[in-house]
DNA sequence: GTATTTTATTTGGTCAACCAAATTTTATTT
DNA sequence: AAATAAAATTTGGTTGACCAAATAAAATAC
């Protein structure tokens, strides 16, 4: 009666998405059983078992690689997960730290109809609260153009449009500095001895080391 | 990583609930089993462990029975699939006869917290699309008093108040004749030769079959 | 180019949730 | 009370998703 093998097959999808899209390099079964927390023998059994439903490809050095049908399968799963989380924070006020976990299991459920009406019922999103572009049904996504803070020319009024890390303690970190999405910024003056970045936000003076400016992604001018 | 077990253990409870709830006799595994669509055998073990948890009871002449506890939890499911109905059906115009497949899936998600925000979007609605009532946080839920249309007093104005049957062919039959939850009925004349009932339903006369009167709730008066 | 480390793979498990078929127990006829 | 039917239980499986530990292969270091 009950089958849930999607959810771990979704999983390893999705999984080998993000892997594949940060691209620093070749996915490899290591660098997949460490992103998933599991076993390589497991990882290398489910993996073969996707290459048997044409979902991936194993290249000759032994690089895992998503098919377009697989790719395809990953960017749905992304796809409902984004659009869940845009509903979590919209309709429910969750903040943008609370509603990953709910939307890792809400990604799961089975309907294209579904997702379909959430989307309409949430006006056609086109990201998600960090910032991250929703797939549209066909999987296809708009890559939105931008930069790290740090790499932003001074005084132009920029526009914070996604994170390039969406950690826990990073939103944290930006609830409590009062920065989110969609604010406007100008980056001030770069420091020389630290890297570490003094912009102009709300009409207050806020100085961010280089790590957290180079995850404020901004539009590029 | 995964664990999915809290899936099957909760379609035990609320299977179980339900056919507690019913009554009709006692419920042993034979029944559990053609309930679940299950094997006996398997659902033999499971009861054990569920009663190894202290969710059920096994009683004296095999009689499986939930205890407080596991009324408690079943309860939950309950509200939970409840809830999400009414999201179906209010927020995304899903058709009463179509949300139950997804509040299947939807009521496994784990997080009471999601429950009572997505009951306080909804505005606390009391029972679901098919006018059964959702049960509160504590479990508590308010039985609804009502009688099938067959018993009701002649020429009284009476409201639907729930379904005695929420199959899908029910369902869509009473959307073929207009007919919903909260709609006012008046019952002009029954039928020796058949049973069956001739209504006044928005200033249309109507013949409804006995069985579909008997499942019409309307309330007690 | 050999030694060492890293990665991949194989082998032999576990556990949860299922099954069919055989057997035992309990209930119901007659 | 014996025969029969029904229900409960046992037995011996399967499958999917996981694991640890051993071995093999490949890459890297020296």
């Amino acid at each position: 009666m009950q089958h849930f093998s999607h959810h771990s097959e979704e999983n390893y999808l999705k999984t080998l998405y993000k892997l594949e899209d940060k691209q620093t390099k070749k996915v490899n079964n290591i660098a997949l059983s460490k992103s998933l927390e599991l076993n390589p023998a497991t990882v290398l059994e489910m993996v073969r078992k996707l290459n048997g439903k044409k979902l991936v490809e194993i290249l000759a050095d032994k690089t895992i690689h998503l098919t377009e049908k697989g790719k395809k399968k990953a960017l749905a799963i992304i796809r409902k997960h984004r659009i869940w989380e845009v509903f979590l924070v919209e309709k429910l006020n969750y903040k943008w730290n609370e509603v990953h976990h709910l939307a890792e299991q809400l990604e799961h459920i089975e309907s294209d109809d579904l997702v379909k009406r959430l989307e309409a019922f949430l006006g056609f999103p086109a990201v998600d609260p960090h910032g991250d572009p929703i797939p549209d049904e066909n999987g296809k996504m708009k890559k939105i153009k931008t930069q790290p803070l740090t790499d932003a020319p001074l005084k132009k009024k920029l526009t914070i449009l996604a994170l390039g890390n969406s950690s826990d303690e990073f939103l944290k970190y930006l609830d409590k500095i009062g920065i989110t999405i969609g604010d406007k910024i100008e980056v001030a003056e770069v420091e020389d001895f630290d890297n570490s970045v003094t912009v102009l936000h709300k009409k207050n003076s806020l100085t961010l080391s280089n790590e957290a400016a180079g995850n404020l992604l901004v539009n590029a001018v």
